[in-house]
DNA sequence: TCTGGGGTCCTTTTGCTC
DNA sequence: TCTGGAGCAAAAGGACCC
């Protein structure tokens, strides 16, 4: 089948062959999380529709001269091309890399679709991103007539046939276990870990393996002398504590002793919205940083209302051309979803990381050269806690003009309605 | 290699109030 | 009147994930 590339042999007897009788699988009971993750996600919706490129090295990246890759087929991983990756570096290891810029819109539709298909199983289903979920079918078995497994190879079979691309499954008895499942049966096959040899799988791994170990984490484990999850296991609770804080040390060795009492939430509203952008080249000029911060603040905006949710802090983010990062907030008096109150917020916070009063005239003014600039709404609720009070003049105005837009844009497109300052010298 | 964009969560610091 | 601490919320930074 061209599969099991990689896979330790310890762990081969986890995986489900498919072609042969359940009854050969591994012993599924008890295993009540799937975590579904698509394979190369963006790169293989792209491939549906570009065939005559499925032998070729393919990367989803943007076209700017600082972009990075999204997603890398498994031709181009083979030369080491990894996501994040600077489109640059990319094609440095692999110079016949075709790169595809990302259309947003289509992968969103396939994940709406695919997602479908899980929530016909169950409605415990959490979506973690456009390309992957956990599921909790251990109360839709009975129902199902089925077994976790082959619930598995059952979604498995449906991504395939409706949505022209394959997926990984990972089938455990917790559910970070499912994850690192789903992770290891990469490309396009079903790991599952049955309850008896849960530490049996879990300890061998490296540190880096837990969800949640990052490059920092695993430094700081690996100089601790923690090299494996039994490691950090057999590690006394309060050491961990220690060295790593209370919240990480407990939840590490929880995790490391194969313990997750985390359930599958279906319905985890958003804690926040942002909009980014990083200029190709850095940008000075207050005028032009103060016009993408109305570009951003429209999107947050926007974004916000479709949800029927409000913000009531307004955070900026500004990274320097060295790559120093800060972030301002300022909490409102009441939470807003309007474009014109988050943009004056984020520009005044702007004004303060300068040391620049905010009424003072900013036009052609030079401030330190930024290379990502963004605006994001925290604190969202929706709206109900009353009127906003410190808008209360002129805000409903606005906010009904931006409805309005609203309407046209989905009416007319995106490009319909736009601030004035917005529109280049010649659509003026 | 020269580092995107959208998120979540945690820790530490700071400022306010009692 | 001044000071110290507790408790809390907000702000800021950072790690991590896909």
């Amino acid at each position: 089948m061209g599969r099991n590339t990689g896979l330790p042999a310890r762990l081969a007897r986890f995986r489900v062959d498919e072609s042969t009788p359940a009854s050969t699988w591994p012993d599924d009971t008890g295993c009540g999380f799937l975590h579904v993750d698509m394979d190369a996600f963006f790169a293989a919706v792209e491939l549906r529709s570009r065939p005559e490129l499925v032998h070729r090295p393919v990367a989803v990246a943007g076209e700017g001269p600082r972009s990075v890759v999204t997603s890398a087929n498994y031709i181009a991983r083979e030369y080491g091309v990894r996501s994040a990756m600077p489109v640059g570096a990319a094609r440095r290891l692999c110079p016949g890399l075709v790169c595809i810029p990302p259309s947003r819109g289509a992968y969103s539709e396939v994940s709406r679709g695919v997602m479908e298909i899980f929530r016909e199983l169950t409605p415990l289903v959490e979506p973690l991103s456009l390309d992957e979920a956990f599921l909790d079918v251990s109360g839709a078995l009975r129902r199902l007539g089925s077994t976790p497994a082959a619930l598995g190879a059952r979604i498995r079979a449906r991504v395939v046939a409706e949505h022209g691309i394959t997926c990984s499954v990972g089938v455990a008895p917790v559910k970070f276990v499912a994850k690192l499942a789903s992770g290891m049966a990469k490309p396009d096959g079903i790991l599952v870990v049955p309850e008896a040899d849960l530490l049996g799988y879990l300890h061998p791994l490296p540190v880096s393996a837990l969800w949640g170990v990052g490059k920092r984490t695993e430094e700081h484990l690996l100089r601790l002398g923690m090299h494996t999850i039994a490691d950090i296991a057999r590690t006394p609770r309060t050491s961990l504590r220690r060295s790593l804080g209370v919240a990480t040390g407990d939840h590490l060795h929880a995790l490391a002793n194969g313990r997750d009492h985390r359930a599958v939430e279906p319905d985890s509203p958003d804690k926040s919205i942002s909009a980014e952008r990083t200029f190709d080249v850095d940008q000075a000029q207050r005028d032009v940083l103060e016009r993408e911060l109305l570009r951003l603040s429209e999107r947050v905006a926007g974004s916000l209302r479709s949800k029927g949710l409000r913000g009531r802090t307004v955070s900026i983010k500004v990274r320097y051309s060295d790559f120093r990062t800060v972030t301002r907030a300022r909490t409102l008096v009441s939470a807003t979803d309007v474009t014109h109150q988050i943009h004056a917020t984020a520009v005044a916070l702007l004004a303060e990381l300068d040391g620049v009063a905010p009424d003072t005239t900013l036009k052609g003014r030079q401030g330190s050269p930024i290379r990502l600039i963004g605006v994001r709404a925290v604190g969202l609720g929706d709206g109900a806690d009353g009127e906003q009070l410190e808008f209360a003049a002129e805000g409903p105005r606005w906010r009904d003009a931006e409805l309005a837009a609203d309407v046209a844009r989905s009416r007319f497109g995106t490009a319909a309605v736009r601030p004035a300052s917005l529109l280049s010298p010649d659509e003026g």
